[in-house]
RNA sequence: GCCGUCUUAGCUCAGCGGUAGAGCACUCGCUUCACACGCGAUAGGUCAGAAGUUCAAAUCUUCUAGACGGCACCA
């Protein structure tokens, strides 16, 4: 078998996905066994309008290690699929297109703008589905999910007319967070804050009524005043006690307004009077309501000011007007003075908007009761289990304490619109069909709420609604299979977003958790430190690294981030990998070179008597696959991946096979089929996260075949992705064969450390004498071939007592004296450095143990066994340095 | 304001109560018949600072400094 001199990632990530998919291997029907156990993961659906991006390339990883382990475990598996209608974003696309088109929404209406969204849908919203077989997710495509799909739909009106039946949801006027740009109304959570260093207090002469003097308010809105139906002072303000119940002659408006006494002023902020705005703020429209204040909005949803803000600045900019009133109030000598001042504004998370508080109309879901549901489950069951569990089990169970109503009405025609009606009178009847809104209304002449629903309100529900519940069915075969789902992968900025409510939804409507683990994963941040964005310009295409390294080592490299962790983006890293993939190719490479008629068989490896290589790779093996298995079991990929790497790099690469290279070379067929079952058996464990280059390389192997498949799989066609996945056998841990393979390793690094250290030419080859215990003595012979070869020696004389010329340079191991004999070779003065250095070392080492074993405290309080062993290594060092002495005072 | 995280080798990061680790970079040496995407060998850290708990602290506690995150408030 010839192989490729490097590895092209490209050829083979073309076939074998594609093989993979046809074959169905994804899906849970390939599993065979009627007993098996499921396991199930829901993606969290990414948004049609969207390209794959790091963080996605990093979540899907880690889902299809985890799935592909399972599958390859046995497991019933599912890894399900799918994207969300993303409300706004496909909106504000299909606006911008019309745009272009020269024309609006209102002219061709709704129907036909969402006959267009469905379109661009059909069109690109398979952009990031294409790029996912790219990476080699093994998702099952059959069961792929869109939130407005039309049973996931019907799920959607059923949980809506439920939630208003019981009470959950109702319609009301508020204060909520509007976005002028999107014309739409947003939660608090799509809200984020931005902070304005060069902001400004501006403080106005309010004239009151009848006195010829003036209350000054401060506010960070002047335009706002065009609203204000009050000012408010602290009812225990001595200040000002005198003026409650007397009018402010509004200015600019023509308006008199009372000045209230209300608690919530905090007399010692500002000039201790507020003014309010019941229809513009939060927290004016509280004091509105105690004071029966009128609500008066000043502005219209595109930010301009609307006619009840007077003639004057009616259709102006509510920034336009800012300066006006400003103006107008300087002109009037009523603006008293204006401070700098730091404001933080609340601006829309995805359009940077300056988001305006206003008094509106929506929909609403009080939260109390899934709220409570939610709080049970995590503090009384612990579920859902964060990994890491510091600090979002935390950060989570707080939110939910201070958990708000949800406004989930939004002023769009993508999505699921409200399924309520109204007759002329303005009653409303919420309905699973129009029929039955006529129905309860008795009449035929209703109109649709036009709004629709939060995109998060659909994708709430994405764990059972995935899997067939609609309302109308609410027990399918996946659904008793797959929920509750397994674990969750996701980034933290959606733990509140999605993740909460999509547990507090799945528990209300079926009863089940909606997962038991989640999996928080990090930022990929981008080479400068901050979270990649386009407007930074800092973000690293995965695309571009596939091509560029490889599918498998940008997989295998995103699983190497510490669970959780954030981490600068760094090529450099990626490449580690790709050489790592590299490393594995040829190293499988070398080893069917002269393999013609070896082949893949387990009982080659419990043979007796077998070589101390050999033992040593089966237990190193055997331990590498124990301790994969518990750190996935943990979700610690990180472990994982270094497990994987030194075994594959340094036990398999820089020992075992270099210690077979003769038999390898001389076409020992004995000796080839322990080492392609042992990379057999490897690959399998590095498979889920290295799917290509491991079936690649598993094909090319002698004696694979279905035959070492998980016996769930046993009638599929040939593929790693079904093999067994190696468990590790304790049994197959060999403590002797670890023992004394580092005997002969460690003699090894210490022979050619000397020829480093005395700058002697590799090709020069001369002779090792070892003193020894007579036990350890044959441990040497017994490998004296494998010594001589990796030493670079000719020679290797063993005895009793070191008997070696006086050229020699000398060193020692727990078992070893050596001497090299360098007769013409050595330079006496490196020699000595060198001995010195080493004793240096060492004496350190050892009057750092004795002054812990000089401590009294130290030997009566630590473990026995702790103080067993370090007497042991001060017995040890004491030998070792003693050695090195007499080799330097023989010097001197 | 409240809650929380981070600070470990030049760089990027593991480790989280018992002798400081990895990859890359650096230094030295290698056309050693799989791999230079390679092989061999070094060097490099008072684990941000201070105090405390402990026989023992990078690891636990408290404080300080710097970086950052979430929530609340913002006239």
């Amino acid at each position: 078998m010839e192989l490729a001199k490097a590895y092209d990632p490209r050829a083979a990530e073309e076939h074998h996905y594609k093989r993979w998919e046809d074959n169905g291997f994804f899906a849970p029907e390939i599993n065979q066994d009627p007993n098996a156990a499921s396991f199930s993961i829901v993606i969290p659906p990414p948004n049609v309008t969207g390209s794959l991006h790091m963080g996605h390339a990093l979540q899907h990883t880690l889902m299809d290690v985890l799935t592909r382990w399972k599958r390859m475990q046995g497991y019933r598996t599912l890894w399900l699929p799918g994207t969300d209608h993303a409300g706004i974003s496909v909106q504000r696309k299909i606006v911008e297109q019309l745009r272009s088109d020269g024309k609006t929404p209102l002219e061709i209406g709704r129907e036909e703008f969402i006959a267009r969204a469905w379109k661009w849908k059909e069109q690109y919203g398979d952009t990031i589905t294409e790029q996912m077989r790219r990476e080699g997710a093994s998702v099952d495509w059959s069961r792929q999910r869109f939130t407005m799909d039309e049973s996931l739909s019907a799920a959607v009106r059923e949980v809506f007319c439920t939630l208003y039946e019981q009470g959950w949801i109702y319609r009301g006027l508020r204060i909520v967070n509007w976005c002028p740009k999107d014309k739409t109304v947003l939660s608090d959570l799509e809200v984020k804050e931005e902070t304005k260093k060069d902001g400004k207090l501006w403080y106005l002469k309010y004239p009151i009524a009848g006195t010829g003097r003036t209350l000054t308010v401060a506010t960070t809105r002047p335009e706002t005043m065009l609203g204000d139906t009050a000012v408010a002072v602290n009812p225990s303000d001595e200040r000002y006690r005198d003026l409650v119940g007397k009018s402010i002659d509004l200015p600019l408006t023509g308006r008199q307004i009372a000045i209230v006494a209300d608690e919530y002023v905090d007399a010692e902020f500002g000039t201790g009077a507020v003014k309010v705005t019941p229809a513009h703020d939060p927290n004016d429209y509280q004091i509105g309501q105690r004071h029966d204040l009128e609500q008066l909005l000043v502005m219209n949803d595109d930010g301009t000011m609307n006619t009840a803000a007077g003639r004057d600045f009616e259709g102006l900019d509510r920034f336009k007007a800012r300066e006006k009133v400003v103006e107008r109030f300087e002109s009037l000598g009523l603006l008293e003075k204006i401070d700098d001042y730091e404001v933080t504004l609340p601006v829309c998370e995805r359009c940077k908007t300056v988001v305006e508080p206003i008094l509106s109309e929506q929909w609403f879901v009080k939260m109390d009761e899934m709220r409570d549901m939610a709080l049970e489950l995590i503090r009384d069951k612990g579920v859902p289990h964060f990994f890491p569990q510091v600090p979002h089990e935390k950060v989570y169970t707080a939110w939910l304490e201070n958990l708000k109503d949800w406004t989930i009405s939004r002023q769009l025609w993508w999505g699921h619109q409200i399924p309520a009606w109204y007759d002329k009178d303005g009653n409303v009847f919420v309905a699973r069909s129009e029929e039955e809104a006529r129905e309860k209304a008795g009449s035929d002449e209703l109109t649709r709420d036009p709004d629709v629903l939060d995109t998060w309100f659909s994708s709430g529900l994405w764990a059972f609604s995935t899997f067939g519940w609609n309302g109308q069915v609410t027990e399918t075969a996946d659904l008793e299979a797959f929920l509750p789902t397994d674990v969750l992968v996701t980034g933290r900025d959606i733990i509140f977003l999605w993740v909460s409510r999509m547990i507090m939804l799945t528990r209300k409507f079926t009863g089940k958790k909606a997962f038991e683990d989640v999996v928080v994963t990090g930022t990929v941040l981008g080479k400068d430190g901050k979270p990649m964005s386009k407007s930074r310009n800092n973000g690293v295409d995965p695309l571009e690294m596939f091509d560029k390294f490889g599918v498998d080592a940008t997989r295998i490299y995103l699983a190497s981030i510490a669970t959780g962790a954030d981490i600068k983006w760094n090529d450099l890293l990626i490449e580690t990998y790709r050489n790592f993939a590299n490393k594995i190719w040829n190293a499988t490479r070398f080893c069917l070179l002269n393999a013609d008629e070896a082949s893949v068989e387990k009982a080659a490896l419990g043979e007796v008597g077998l070589p101390l290589a050999d033992r040593w790779i089966v237990s190193r093996l055997n331990q590498t696959e124990i301790d994969l298995n518990l750190a996935l079991g943990k979700y610690e990929f990180h472990t994982a991946v270094s497990l994987l790497y030194h075994f594959f790099w340094d036990d398999l690469c820089d020992w075992y096979i270099e210690l077979k290279k003769d038999e390898i070379t001389s076409g020992d067929q004995a000796a080839s089929t322990r080492i392609v079952t042992i990379i057999e058996q490897a690959l399998r464990m590095l498979h889920p996260f290295m799917p290509y280059l491991t079936e690649e390389l598993w094909q090319k192997l002698p004696g694979t075949g279905s035959s070492l498949h998980n016996h769930a799989y046993s009638s599929a066609e040939g593929t790693i992705m079904l093999a067994d996945f190696p468990t590790g056998e304790a049994g197959l841990i060999d403590g002797a064969a670890e023992k004394e393979m580092g005997a002969v390793i460690d003699l090894i690094k210490k022979v050619r450390n000397i020829r480093a250290e005395m700058t002697i030419s590799p090709s020069i080859k001369f002779t090792i004498h070892i003193a020894a215990s007579a036990p350890d003595q044959e441990i040497f012979k017994a490998n004296e071939a494998q010594i001589l070869k990796l030493a670079r020696a000719e020679k290797l004389i063993i005895s009793d007592v070191l008997a070696a010329p006086k050229a020699s340079a000398k060193a020692v191991t727990n078992e070893a004296r050596i001497a090299i004999s360098l007769e013409g070779l050595i330079d006496f003065e490196k020699e000595k450095a060198r001995l010195s250095n080493q004793i240096g070392k060492l004496t350190e080492e050892k009057a750092r143990l004795e002054g812990q074993l000089g401590n009294s405290n130290f030997v009566e309080k630590a473990p026995k066994e702790k103080v067993t062993a370090l007497r042991e290594r001060a017995s040890e060092l004491d030998a070792q340095i003693s050695a090195l002495q007499t080799n330097l005072d023989s010097l001197i």
